[in-house]
DNA sequence: ATAAATACCATACATATGTATGGTAAAATT
DNA sequence: AATTTTACCATACATATGTATGGTATTTAT
């Protein structure tokens, strides 16, 4: 399971936004309870913890989870077994950087720096090299992508055909659906009021950048602060 | 509450298609146990449920619970605590009878998933108290909402006007946006091919269960191992 | 009518689980 | 240099938890 985050407690470098900053095993640990809860349904006990991470007892264990809780990032119900909460402020909703925005229909240009983020649920499983990008124009919209989406994107170099990819040409970023033949690549807007982009393979000004794995949209209001 | 299974032993007179049914008290036990486990978090213990029925020992729920599993709808990791898992498989939505006439009409069903690599098709409780659903059927595809996409839901209970909600009824669950006038409720799809729902606000058979906060949609293949 | 399943109770037991206490060593602060 | 925090260990303890066993009464099959 692949939990990615891009954000302050990850980089004890980075500017204190928080009023207490994890440890490094603190943050493992804080994952994998993360990663438990979500995964498996139930918060892990203390033995199964310490089994994960090599502890002989659960002291440890109990010891770090004080800490944490201290620190305000769990909360736990005395006496009761499993029974860990996770207190982020947006809980499970963990920060991701957006990296710029991608054009599904004309090319826009992608950030030189992440000026956006988003709360990406932790269970939107992120490969480990993806990005996020938001979609702006709707040449996408017959494959039930729309502006403002943010779309999950796993960088890779091989595609088949129908997939749809993000590619960039002359420094500015689409999100299309890839065919190939021979030695030309098309790329296709599901929407006909955009005309597909034909390309050379080896073409030096363009680079496909990865797979569209998934999708993203937020709904209602305030839920999602992006 | 929020699970509900539309299929033979949820109603009585209903010709036997199932291998074994659960009892009426199996069945409440079962939908405490889900209950529990999507607005909790975590499976319930047995005092807990023994607390909740007013049993005096945890005996008596072990025996339902051996009965449940026995059954095939629940499955317990041995020596583990909080350990149930609900078993819920295709057979335990109605397969034919009952299905048509959801088909057909109102209400869409939606079931229950894991969209994590973990077998059980069991709710994942989302910690801020929203969990997912995997959408089936096609009545909000105008909202683009699809079949598969798997929505997060946060549960509530005052939703405005227009919001696309989670609703109970007659033990079947839909995925409709919410409009209130007075003391009645309707329920609209976005697809014009299903009629809105018009339910009395204290209709004891209806709850609202909560807000689609959020949709996630996987795309590609292998990428998730769901 | 007999057998089997259901629905409870009581008691006992092993262990899973959380917690408390005390200790050692290294790293980080002050 | 002294102190605090971190990161482990070991042991002990109360109880939460699951399970096993045996019992009674009612209902449901066969």
């Amino acid at each position: 399971m692949v939990f990615i985050h891009v954000n302050k407690w990850d980089s004890p470098n980075g500017s204190m936004s928080m009023s207490k900053e994890l440890t490094e095993i603190q943050h493992k640990i804080l994952n994998f309870l993360i990663e438990q809860k979500v995964g498996r349904g139930i918060p892990p006990s203390l033995a199964e913890i310490a089994l994960r991470f090599g502890y002989k007892n659960r002291a440890t264990v109990q010891q770090h989870l004080q800490a944490i809780e201290r620190k305000g990032y769990i909360k736990k119900n005395p006496k009761l077994s499993r029974s860990i909460e996770i207190t982020l402020e947006d809980k499970y909703f963990i920060p991701h950087p957006i990296l710029g925005e991608v054009a599904a229909g004309n090319p826009l240009t992608i950030y030189p720096d992440s000026i956006d983020t988003i709360q990406l649920p932790a269970i939107v499983k992120m490969p480990a090299e993806s990005f996020l990008l938001r979609v702006k124009g709707d040449s996408l919209k017959d494959a039930f992508i729309f502006s403002g989406d943010v779309i999950i994107v796993k960088p890779d170099t091989e595609f088949a055909n129908g997939q749809i990819v993000v590619a960039i040409l002359e420094d500015a970023a689409v999100v299309k659906r890839f065919y190939k033949k021979g030695g030309s690549i098309k790329l296709h807007s599901e929407n006909p009021e955009y005309k597909p982009i034909v390309i050379e393979a080896n073409d030096p000004k363009f680079k496909i950048v990865g797979l569209v794995v998934g999708i993203y949209r937020t709904m209602g209001k305030k839920i999602f602060n992006n």
